[in-house]
DNA sequence: TTAAATGCAAATTTTTTGCGTGATG
DNA sequence: CATCACGCAAAAAATTTGCATTTAA
């Protein structure tokens, strides 16, 4: 993520680099607010602008992918490294990776055949989580 | 969508029933604000509102999918007789179903791989349109 | 040094909510 | 006639923007 920063004639400031360690290393797909207290644990006075700032950067740059929500902050994943469905528990709100299903197939049968220059793409399953339906968990 | 409203024990007045009309022939997967509007041609005091309102309904009958758009209004896509991919267009902002593509495998695996009651789904490509890598079209 | 990054606060936009009135079954 | 639906207007929430100041390269 630092060199394709980088390659975008991007500058690489302590913020920037603390926030790709918290997309990272965030097992949770955290929210722009979110990733903005983690980011202020360490530079207190890092603004929420600031966040979304490199969030445009980070999705410009192909390297974050955002998971929009309704009613709600979208969320944002950086294991971009390779494409992965989303399990969404629409009850807790939380974000799982589907890491075993594979997504990765190329797209240029899809290019080809209609024409689009296919830069991303997203597949999500939404429903309750076994948390949730057994009524162990506490709407947000 | 009528007996699915009616099921769920909510009325259908005239407003509601338009509605149904524009998100079934829509082929632009509108926002709520175009909803309101071609709603309005027919009515012309409707509210943003009730579009809203019913929304929500539909949604909650299982009978719209949502696709969230960052920092733009949401569209709607009432065509539910079938999962389809979409074509997403972050140029235009125009959204084609992929009804050639098969995307209706039934879910029972990974809801016992997983635990998880998946009640929907959702499969996005994003790219640029043939129009506009030709720059034919406008950014709206 | 110099363009880019940042904080702050205000603005923008979408969606939701409260409430009094009106329509439906 | 008892709810439910509606319009209106105000509120809420997320994201974006403008501008003066600081900072990385």
């Amino acid at each position: 993520m630092r060199t394709a920063l980088k390659r975008r004639g991007t500058r690489l400031t302590p913020r920037r680099d603390k926030m790709l360690e918290v997309l990272v290393s965030s097992k949770r797909h955290p929210s722009a607010s979110e990733i903005h207290e983690e980011v202020r644990r360490f530079h207190p006075r890092t603004s929420l602008a600031t966040i979304y700032n490199t969030i445009e950067l980070l999705k410009e740059a192909g390297q974050l992918l955002e998971i929009e929500f309704s009613g709600a902050a979208n969320r944002y994943d950086g294991r971009r490294s390779h494409h992965h469905p989303h399990l969404i528990c629409l009850h807790c709100e939380k974000i799982e990776d589907l890491d075993s299903v594979d997504h990765d197939e190329p797209l240029d049968d899809l290019s080809s055949e209609t024409g689009y220059e296919i830069t991303g793409r997203r597949m999500d399953y939404y429903g309750m989580c076994p948390d949730c339906q057994s009524g162990r968990t506490v709407q947000p």
